[in-house]
DNA sequence: CGAGTCGTTGAACGGAATCAATCGTCGTGG
DNA sequence: CCACGACGATTGATTCCGTTCAACGACTCG
C-alpha cells in the first residue's frame, strides 16, 4: 500500500538500485553516510541502535512496502544499523536525487508531506490502541477505526497472525478474542472480512 | 519541545490566534471544514471519532507542545472531533497562511519535512518500546535510547507520571520497576535524571 | 508426500493492573 | 501564617487476563 504510494511519488526516479540482502546482511551502518532512502519491496529490516558497550537497543522494524531511512535526507550519517531479518530486496533511493525531484516538482513535495503527515495519523492512532489493556476492546476499537462506513465491514490484508502482532498481542489471544467476538455477536467473520455487527456499536 | 520547533516554522505567521477552551469544549467538530492547524500551547486535546452510532473511537490525545490536525493541509473536512480534556489553550494556524509559507520559503517546508520524518521516528521508536512486554526491559530500553551518549544519563522532562503514561504502563508499575531497577544496579537515581550504570549494559 | 505455516483451542503460569493507603510538597486562600 | 486540598511519589496485597507452552487440523508449496 504504501509501497505504491511511494512508487508513484519516485516514478521520476528511474531504475532505482534493487538491493538483495541475505538474512542478517547489513544494509547500512551506525556512523556510516547517509546516502539513500530506502523502500521493503519484500523483506523485514530491523533498525538497530548499539550502545557504547554494544548492547543492541531496536528502533524499528520495516515491512513489505514501507519505508526507512527518511532521515538521512537531512543527515550526514546513520544513526542506526540496518539489519535484514529474513532474506530481503530492498529499493533504494539516493538522496541527492530526491532532493532534485522534490526541488524540480512541488506538487511532489506536498505529496510527500502528505503522505507523512498520514503516518503520522496512523501511528498515533496504533499508539493510542495499544494504550487499551483489554484485548477484546483493543480488536473491536480497531475494527471500528477501519470500518467501511457503509456497511461496517473490514478487509483483512494479510494474515491475522501480522495483524496480531501489529495490535501487539500473540496471536492465541487474537484469535481468542476474535472467537469470543463472535460468539457475543459483536463481529461476523467471513474469509478475510469482518463485520461489524450495529447493534454491538450502540 | 516540538512547540518551540514549530514556533520557530511558523514565525512568520503573525499573531495566531490563541484559543481558551474550557473543559468539555469543542475546537472543530467532524465533519466540519478542515480550517486550521494547531498546537496545544497548554493543556489536553482529544481528537475522537464517533461512529455512525455515536460510540466514540478515541484517536489521539496531544498535550503540551503537541500539533494536531495537520492533515487539514490536504483536506477540506475534518475527520474526528477535537474536544479539550481539561481546560487548554490553542494556538490557530490558518492553513492558508501556511501553505503560503511553505509556497514562499521552500526551506521552511523542507524543515517541516524534517521535522515530520522526526516524530515519525519517535513514534516508531515508541510502538517498537511498547510491544516489549516487560516493564523492567521497557523501562530500561527507553532509558538506553534517551541516554546521552558520554556519560549514559537521562534527563527526565515532566513528571514520572506522565513519563509511565507515555510508555503505557500504570504509573504504579513504573514505580516499583524504577525501584528494582536501582536495587539491582543497573540505575541510579537523582532527583529529575537518571543515570545508566555501565556495567548493567554490558 | 513431507515441511512449513496459518488458524484454532486447551491449560497453567506469571506479571502487570488495580485497589488501597501513606507521605511529602506545593500552592491557595481565608 | 497556617490549614487545607490536590497531586506526585511510593509501597503493599490481590486480582485478572494476556502470555506461554502444547497439541492438532487444514492448507500450500516444493
Amino acid at each position: 500500500m504504501k509501497l505504491s504510494e511511494l512508487n508513484q511519488l519516485f516514478s521520476d526516479i528511474a531504475n532505482p538500485e534493487e538491493r538483495p540482502l541475505k538474512q542478517g546482511e547489513l544494509l547500512f551502518e551506525q556512523g556510516g553516510p547517509a546516502t539513500h532512502i530506502y523502500v521493503v519491496k519484500n523483506g523485514c529490516i530491523r533498525l538497530v541502535r548499539y550502545t557504547l558497550d554494544g548492547l543492541p537497543v531496536p528502533m524499528f522494524s520495516a515491512r513489505d512496502g514501507e519505508s526507512f531511512a527518511e532521515a538521512a535526507m537531512f543527515s550526514e550519517i546513520y544513526h542506526c544499523n540496518a539489519e535484514a531479518v529474513i532474506p530481503s530486496i530492498i529499493l533504494c533511493y539516493p538522496k541527492e536525487q530526491v532532493r532534485e525531484l522534490f526541488h524540480n516538482h512541488p506538487n511532489k513535495t506536498e505529496k510527500f508531506i502528505a503522505l507523512l503527515t498520514h503516518q503520522v495519523r496512523s501511528l498515533r492512532t496504533l499508539l493510542e490502541l495499544r494504550s487499551i489493556r483489554s484485548s477484546h476492546q483493543r480488536i473491536f476499537q480497531y475494527l471500528l477505526l477501519h470500518a467501511d462506513f457503509e456497511n461496517l465491514e473490514v478487509e483483512i490484508k494479510g494474515t491475522f497472525k501480522e495483524l496480531a502482532h501489529e495490535l501487539g498481542l500473540a496471536h492465541e489471544t487474537f484469535y481468542r478474542s476474535l472467537a469470543d467476538l463472535e460468539k457475543e455477536g459483536k463481529i461476523q467473520r467471513s474469509q478475510s472480512s469482518i463485520k461489524i455487527i450495529k447493534s454491538a456499536v450502540i
